[in-house]
DNA sequence: TTTT
DNA sequence: TTTT
């Protein structure tokens, strides 16, 4: 409610692919956005053309994942604004590490092409804004408690689970020597 | 020099630390700042109140790297703005691993008190507000390319070198299995 | 609660005055902030030190009104967060004149002193934030509706009324040629 | 150079029409750009969908303001980064009235479609960002400074003049009774 | 005056 | 009208 600080990003990007989905045992919906800011500028010393893209890892819960998983479309771009969220997780070969990840608690379509991947027809003319509706940036304890639903979509109920005490690292996707 | 997509990072917090100060071959600075935001709450099931801090490691090049190592101190409260970058670095384990920064391209100190650890004494009444003179943002190129000197402060020459093509990852102190 | 653009602005900055509050009909409180940002520079031609200061027209509403009005005071730093607004209004010589302001959806504070004016002891260690519960910016609707409240705080009921339509202009003290 | 405080807004909107360019007498391009953002929610009471439309009156200046009248257009989708500014002037009635504006340091396009207005076909695959090479904000002594041409684009040179000494206000558009 |  |  109170708070002492302010932690706050704003990106406008394009999704690198569709957001995947998935859902805890409460069934509440979190989608992983994976989003590219790039930058371009001439080399000062040769004078080339340069770019540099930033990839960034977005995680988005309950409604606005849902909105994600509806609309958005690998190619899309957004404008997002979120909380840095940093946390641990422990790989399959037992070493500890850190991913660090915007928390969406904004989130606006820019484009209504619905990307290059494909299926997305909805609004037709246009994006729409999407927000937590109790601000997700004020009521952190509002974050999906809990371990995840084993009928979630990215994984089939079927497959070998994961020991990970991190609600958040569901799956084996996660557990590479990747960021994310 | 264009560009596209937005990448930027609003924060007021805290250091937790007085920032550590390098300098690469070419003298540059470089500065380190370890900053704390928290958000505080009551619990919706128990009302307690509760907090969660999050750690934000940033880094600061050349006149806003001098100014962060000579008026920020260990508790001091800062405004920082800057841009989100992961980059990759080897732990001595030979596991990769990935590190998410803010860049600071705007730094401003919002108290006057220069913190609780210590020696400045400067800019008695109030802070003060500095930025990367081209802005860092709309120039990636300016970033410190090469070597690091080997006469940083924050290691002695005479130290066992690191093998690490990665000129941000200089010293032992970031081969650990901790992000910051 | 859907919503298409961004209207956003960040202000960090001293309250020029200890923050007008006043009712509405239906008890709503309302704070108006006066708040200075300052930029210095040396002038290109002489190397002379100038500075300018903007002032910013500020508006919150209801528990943000009520914890600037008991917290603030001139002199205050501030952290304002929230979205710009332009309204109309006709001043006493008929003329129709527009006022842009900031309507306050975060508010921190950043100092703990509690400015020259006087008697906030609160707060000993430091400041704190405060938000608009359900997020202002996502319901507009939200915003106090009604004439204002004949007993409010900055006008005695006794004195004369002004014809005025716009509730966000309550007494004579907006009817000037100044825009606040 | 140094500077006290933050003074940031963050737009992102439509084109209400397509930019205005004039110069000054030093040949400095200025645009002025009216830009709508809105919000739609529906209402608490009667649960129809309400909208509300704020228009931000924003300027640019030099290459910035260049680019803005080349690429963008009545309709264009744009992400804007700026401050404010609120700057006084006189009517013909000889009223003083005053007007905020947004002082752009950073614009991008979020649309490549142009507008519905016009012949802008450029940039095929996107948009394009823009920004103040030296930093608008910590230099605002970069300001154009002095008259305006008598030769601008929108104004003739046979016109009649308006004695003015605000070179923000260079012409009769202004000096309605209304913001811009 | 935009956009959905 | 603030602040440095």
């Amino acid at each position: 409610m109170a708070s002492r600080g302010i932690n706050k990003v704003i990106l406008i990007g394009n999704l690198g692919a569709k957001p995947e989905i998935r859902y805890t045992q409460n069934n509440t919906a979190i989608a992983n956005l994976s989003i590219a800011t790039s930058e371009t500028w001439k080399d000062k010393q040769t004078g080339e053309p340069r770019e540099q893209t930033e990839w960034h890892r977005c995680v988005a819960y309950r409604r606005l994942a849902e909105i994600a998983g509806e609309y958005l479309d690998k190619g899309s771009k957004v404008y997002v604004e979120g909380r840095l969220q940093t946390r641990k997780w422990q790989g399959q070969d037992g070493v500890e590490r850190y991913t660090t990840e915007v928390v969406i608690n904004d989130l606006q379509m820019l484009d209504s092409r619905g990307g290059q991947g494909g299926g997305y027809q909805g609004q037709p003319s246009g994006g729409g804004q999407y927000s937590q509706g109790g601000g997700q940036q004020r009521q952190p304890a509002q974050q999906p408690q809990g371990g995840f639903n084993q009928g979630g979509q990215q994984r089939p109920a079927q497959q070998p689970q994961q020991q990970d005490n991190d609600p958040f690292i569901p799956d084996q996707d996660f557990d590479d020597d990747i960021p994310f």
